[in-house]
DNA sequence: CTACTATTGATAATGTTTTTCAATTATAGG
DNA sequence: CCTATAATTGAAAAACATTATCAATAGTAG
């Protein structure tokens, strides 16, 4: 059975890159986490996977995994260093207030909402960011 | 003539706080400003205007302007450390990528897209956040 | 003018991310 | 399997960003 951590790291390899325990146990870490992780908790995390990991292979890897669009960073009101999983083609970030817990969802459709803008503002829209949190199932 | 520079001021008197020089040189400098400015940036355009500005001021001003909601922290891929007078009521950020100029716009109805995912995950939708970039009328 | 206390800036402390570097290790090719 | 090569590692130091401490200063109410 191929998991997605094999995954990851067959595309890390397919770029050059090897494939070693730090970045194993990282890339486990991220994959299995329900919620965005800074580096200091993929880090303890992961340390529990790979005794003698150093905080700056986390770094090295995250900065990794972002170029290859595996992960993205995750922006909150207490800080943005939290890491997950990045989406598929075009998707948005759905945060549990409560628990953390992520899901991306996809189908927003603001095209219309963008025309009006380009229209009052002049702007030619190129890019656009939306994130929306809330209270899990679980949670409420 | 009453500047928002004064009005600023006026709201942090009104909450218990003093109105210094130090003070009057950041609030000049983040409302006389088209785009988000870093810490550092407004330290260095207000050490014009106050000599011996110390950057801990700065900090500390950032902080209590954010408490009273008369500026909001700016989310860029390159960082998240960036400041800018906040809109008024519920409004929205279009930045452009070129010249940094920031648009507040307002307007957006996202209420259709928020009951969608509310049913297909079972979140109580709570907040949302919505950021643009694009180019500017005067950068195209 | 005075008393009171918020604010200041210097300094030190803390926390986070990056750089440097010699040693180690993954991997391709023989 | 062995070897040569270059990527990667972790320790340590450096760089950067933010926060805490504290005695001196200065804004404000009265
Ligand atoms: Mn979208
Ligand atoms: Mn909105
Ligand atoms: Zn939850
Ligand atoms: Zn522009």
């Amino acid at each position: 059975m191929v998991t997605r951590t094999d995954h990851w790291l067959e595309k890390l390899k397919s770029t050059d890159g090897r494939v070693t325990d730090a970045r194993r146990a990282v890339v486990d870490v991220i994959v299995s986490s329900p919620r965005p992780l800074t580096p200091v908790e993929i880090f303890d995390a992961a340390r529990k996977k790979h005794l003698h990991l150093g905080l700056v292979s986390v770094y090295r890897t995250l900065e990794k995994l972002e170029e290859l669009r595996l992960i993205q960073r995750v922006h909150q009101e207490q800080g943005c260093q939290a890491f997950l999983r990045a989406g598929v083609g075009h998707q948005h970030l759905l945060l549990c207030e409560r628990c953390g817990q992520a899901v991306l969802f996809d189908g927003d459709d603001l095209e219309s909402l963008f025309s009006r803008i380009s229209q009052q503002t002049g702007f030619e829209i190129k890019d656009h960011w939306l994130q929306v949190s809330g209270v899990c199932a679980e949670c409420k």
